[in-house]
DNA sequence: CGAGTTTGACCGGCGC
DNA sequence: GCGCCGGTCAAACTCG
């Protein structure tokens, strides 16, 4: 759950600093400035009436101190809902951009978006179906199913790249195969980990049907060594990978139904960076949970429950 | 020349 | 059993 304890210690999130800011410039509050401007200029002029200002500046204070709870307690209530939402999403996998690379049998038998998951071997879903849930790795014996974790990322690149399909997650692959699949005009590509054989993960990477500025990526298997960018930096090694690497794919994807991340951003921001800067910085990592909360908020579905859940609770503190 | 990529052939699972 | 389809293999090719 890294994205996760990472997205609560970032406040720079606009999901998080937009309904406060909603309080930081209240009319309220402006109007109670303004007001206290004005009084001082009356105090100026006239001394007698110091004493309704006190009264007034202490009235003031306390609705400033009021206003500073509510601000508490919405946080608090904020990061609540956050933490219900994640568990929700973590539980129910999201519907999905697109129905990417269904098995037939996952088309012919539920033909809507909301199979095409990346549930983890379909113990997420726990239904007894499971041959369906594990459309990624239906040629696996069933016995291996169970160790082979699935998680899919979608990289949003530039909207002129439509022919590449790398997924710059910082990570090694070597490609073995490429297929024009049925339901994608769009070739998918084939990826394993150049460590192998030592390191079974796999990679495919295929355009979004809908949007094919979206790379969809899904891994399958877990890495067993460390991030090359952390080898790079003990070894010197000049095979840089890429400029715009993020180090996402595993830990991300295992905690986290589906990522966007919005490579067009990182490329040409990676540009104006020098090759210097290392991928681990926290500034990477800021940047990477701002990526996550934009994907949240871009998805419709999110910002109605979000919005519903936030009112809610105002509405529910408010009748105390 | 070695490492990585491309691409057609092949294999095995699944549905009919 | 047959055909379709996704996934993998491996020879040919490219690139540094």
């Amino acid at each position: 759950m890294d994205y996760s304890s990472a997205a609560y210690d970032d406040t720079s999130l606009d999901l998080n600093t937009k309904p406060l800011r909603l309080f930081d410039d209240t009319p309220i509050k402006k109007e109670v400035q303004s007001k206290i401007l004005i009084d001082f200029g009356r105090q100026l002029s006239a001394n007698e009436e110091s004493g309704a200002l006190l009264e007034e500046l202490q009235r003031v204070s306390a609705e400033n101190k009021k206003l500073t709870e509510m601000l508490t307690v919405m946080g608090e209530n904020y990061n609540a809902l956050r933490n219900q939402l994640l568990d929700y999403m973590s539980k129910n996998p999201e519907k999905e951009l697109s129905p990417i690379s269904k098995k037939r049998k996952s088309e012919s038998s539920n033909n809507n978006n909301t199979n095409s998951n990346n549930n983890i071997n379909g113990a997420v879903n726990g239904n007894s179906e499971s041959s369906s849930s594990d459309g990624e790795s239906c040629k696996k014996p069933r016995e291996e199913t169970i160790k082979a974790k699935i998680s899919r990322a979608y990289v949003r690149t530039e909207p002129s790249d439509t022919t590449s399909l790398v997924v710059k997650d910082g990570y090694q692959w070597r490609k073995y195969g490429q297929k024009v699949t049925r339901d994608n005009p769009c070739p998918r590509a084939y990826f394993k980990c150049s460590f192998a054989p030592s390191c079974p993960v796999k990679k495919k990477v295929q355009r979004s049907v809908e949007d094919q500025s979206i790379l969809v990526a899904t891994y399958e298997g877990e890495h067993n060594h460390s991030h090359p960018s952390q080898i790079e930096a003990t070894s010197g090694s000049n095979r840089c990978m890429t400029l715009g690497s993020v180090p996402c794919s595993t830990s991300l994807a295992s905690s986290g139904p589906t990522i966007t991340l919005d490579l067009t951003k990182s490329k040409s921001s990676a540009d104006t960076k020098s090759t210097k800067t290392r991928t681990e910085t926290p500034e990477v990592r800021k940047f990477l949970v701002e990526q996550m909360a934009s994907s949240l908020t871009k998805d419709p579905d999110f910002t109605k429950a979000l919005a519903a859940a936030i009112s809610g609770r105002i509405l529910q503190h408010n009748s105390y």
